[in-house]
DNA sequence: GCGGGTAAGTGGTCAAGACGAGTTGTCGTC
DNA sequence: GACGACAACTCGTCTTGACCACTTACCCGC
């Protein structure tokens, strides 16, 4: 079953097998695959040899191991759409964040909780927010949950000035959340831009998000500028991958 | 240097001590860690087990091993920005497409090969072109490359009635690129969408980028739409995403 | 001085074996 | 019938030992 001449190391050779496998059809998603034994004997190498194959579909996100019970193909999760359009005045008059509105068209049951901090502004900080390094932030750290289950974590950081005395500094802020209180104080919201990238988590993210091995982590950096393009707030959001996808639409020029 | 009664295995110690090393800058990017033999000596364990803990920091693309050489860490890369402003009649009209106007600007030699061929639709391209399953598409597979490397797969499909006897279904489209062959027969671009996600490579990808271990990818759909809201070409797109950052920009409602 | 070969050091692969820990079904007892 | 203990499975961890492949630098011969 495993070619030794090929140069190609045994281990690769029984996950492309089993790759091939469950790409096929034969393993099903949620299907349970042979167990580590069973393998060593079809494919005459020793257990080590097994579980660096296994282990190779896990960083690839292929397949979940499950403790005592088995090694399974990865079912296909639901995939949460965020459009930009989540941010609509429209939608904050309605006195919903953009993850409740979200849960309400999703069916799912949204909790949320909030800390409130303040901090020394860092380099990346303070050139996002074109302040000087060093100068206060209100930071504004939320962990979201649907059905229980932490779903996203966002970092939402203000200049101190913007916020001192107004309900932004605290838990909660009230119908509309800090973008409101940001235009009753005068700061209407011009535009907005958003950076994506994406990353392996951290190990605090791991467990906080409760991500399977092989599941990469979408950043979010959103900036709130005013009208005369003053930034105001920027707000850095990690998102499992494999449960998120955005969606972003605009006219040609 | 290893606690065995905490319960924390071995090699998850080993990991968490070489992790705080790295962000504390005891170990700098580019530095060379310890070999896996004087790890071995300095905690006290296996090698095997110095070699999950090593394991694991790869697939958090905390390090990167060298055959031969040792285990470094991970030097941040330069970051490609894309922004949707590549996509504007004006860079089309100076005959650039959008790789090669980002080519300009940060200086690198950028080179792209073009395979085309004809295919049927599966549900997801009938989908998102809205066409019939089984219909026929035109696929244009592209790799793009700065200074030799690849940095960019792409696969662009049309339907095939849009590009029948026009230059969209030869290697070379000609200036402005397909976008302008389709305006030039009638098909104005009104709005494009994109769909951004993640996950990790397939192993096809990671040869073809060269990823390191660790290295997720960014997955980009966008679709272009004629005024009317027709449909006229998806085009999925595969970036390193550690070479990568996407970023939008929209005007307040 | 230059070139090539070699040795030492690096990570990469693989085996065989042992024990631990979580899960599940079964079977006996109450 | 219900419950609990146990057995038999699963994957998780760790050791010892071995050999291979790649890189580098040194050294010797020319």
């Amino acid at each position: 079953m495993v070619d030794k001449t090929s140069g190609v190391p045994a281990f690769r050779q029984v996950a492309a097998d089993l790759r091939g496998r469950i790409v096929s059809g034969e393993y099903a998603p949620g299907d349970r695959l042979p167990s580590e034994r069973e393998l060593v004997e079809h494919y005459h190498v020793s257990r080590p040899t097994i579980r660096d194959a296994v282990n190779l579909l896990r960083s690839e996100g292929v397949v979940v191991a499950e403790h005592g019970k088995g090694v399974f193909v990865r079912p296909p999760n639901t995939i949460h759409r965020l459009a930009r359009s989540r941010l609509s005045r429209a939608a904050r008059a309605e006195n919903k964040g953009a993850f409740l509105a979200d849960a309400a068209a999703k069916g799912f049951t949204p909790s949320s909780s909030v800390k409130v901090r303040f901090e020394a502004a860092d380099e990346r900080v303070a050139e996002y927010l074109r302040i000087e390094p060093g100068a206060e932030v209100t930071v504004r750290d939320r962990v979201m949950r649907a059905n229980g289950l932490v779903v996203q974590l966002a970092v939402s950081r203000l200049p101190r000035e913007l916020t001192r005395g107004t309900p932004s500094e605290e838990v909660d802020t009230g119908s509309g959340g800090v973008y409101a209180r940001l235009e009753e104080a005068g700061h209407v919201i011009g535009h907005y831009a958003e950076h994506v990238g994406a990353r392996m988590p951290t190990p605090e993210e791991t467990s906080a998000l409760q991500l399977g091995q092989g599941t990469p982590v979408i950043t979010v950096t959103r900036v709130a500028y005013r009208d005369d393009g003053t930034p105001l707030e920027m707000n850095d959001m990690v998102l499992p991958a494999d449960r998120y996808e955005l969606s972003y639409e605009w006219a040609a020029e």
